[in-house]
DNA sequence: GGTGAAAAGTTCTACGC
DNA sequence: GCGTAGAACTTTTCACC
């Protein structure tokens, strides 16, 4: 159902989204109409989930980015699954197996900004925070 | 440096990387010129590092997405800095802080292919692996 | 910082192969 | 599936405010 040249898209738009579909077709030697068709079969099918940005946060004035491993406390995961997308500190959420139930990606301000957060979850579990220090960069090569 | 309207174009962004300036400018009222211009800004500034597209592995046959941590063992990181990105299972690899050094996550097949990724990971420290179950969809409200 | 206008480029649709 | 062609739209640049 999804053949080379469509991973040849896929990884094209991981490299740049906002490529346009004659600049793609110039690289893998196919017309705008033809990636186009593909692009929206992919999708379509919901191999292509969304287009988003990368966002640097520290210049955005968060100078601090954490993982948080949140082990829930009985009878919460119903609330905590409809309310974690609700703080706007929340860049993604996800369910894990393990000694841990949540995943979270956090961008805060400052210490105590990570401080009021975390008092924020305890109401619903018990976090482990790990600090990100930075991303390890893929050398575009 | 980046004020109100910025953050209204990078909301935008976030939810369609590849909205069009004249689709942004039409919802908060600028011209495409200006759009563009304030986009240019942001990527000038290093604020949007990139444009990204959001994958189903399942549909691309990665039946299993996992979060590893590793405890690398002495001696090693300068190694596994240079080469985590170098799997092409690894989606996103950062610098933590804590008991752990590495955080990455991961794509993968099936249980063997996981296997055989930890026993690669496992030269260069301690490995613990958290599956995920699914992301926690945001209600796009 | 913003607009508007013109040229270049892209997208979209329809049709033929 | 792919390509072409034309209309509609978008991007880009630039002069002007």
């Amino acid at each position: 159902m999804i053949n080379e040249i469509d991973t040849e898209i896929i990884n094209l738009l991981k490299e740049n989204a906002r490529a346009s579909f004659a600049e793609i077709g110039r690289k893998i030697a196919l017309s705008p109409s033809s990636v186009r068709e593909r692009v929206q079969k992919l999708e379509d099918l919901g191999v292509i989930k969304s287009y988003n940005i990368q966002l640097n946060q520290a210049l955005l004035g968060n100078g601090l980015e954490v993982f948080i491993l949140l082990k829930i406390f009985d009878g919460k995961l119903k609330s905590i699954l409809s309310e974690i997308n609700t703080f706007p500190e929340v860049q993604e959420a996800f369910r894990i197996t393990g000694p841990y139930n949540i995943h979270v990606r956090v961008a805060l301000r400052d210490q105590l900004h990570l401080q009021r957060f975390i008092d924020k979850l305890i109401g619903y579990g018990s976090p482990t925070t790990l600090l990100i220090l930075s991303e390890i960069e893929k050398n575009k090569s």
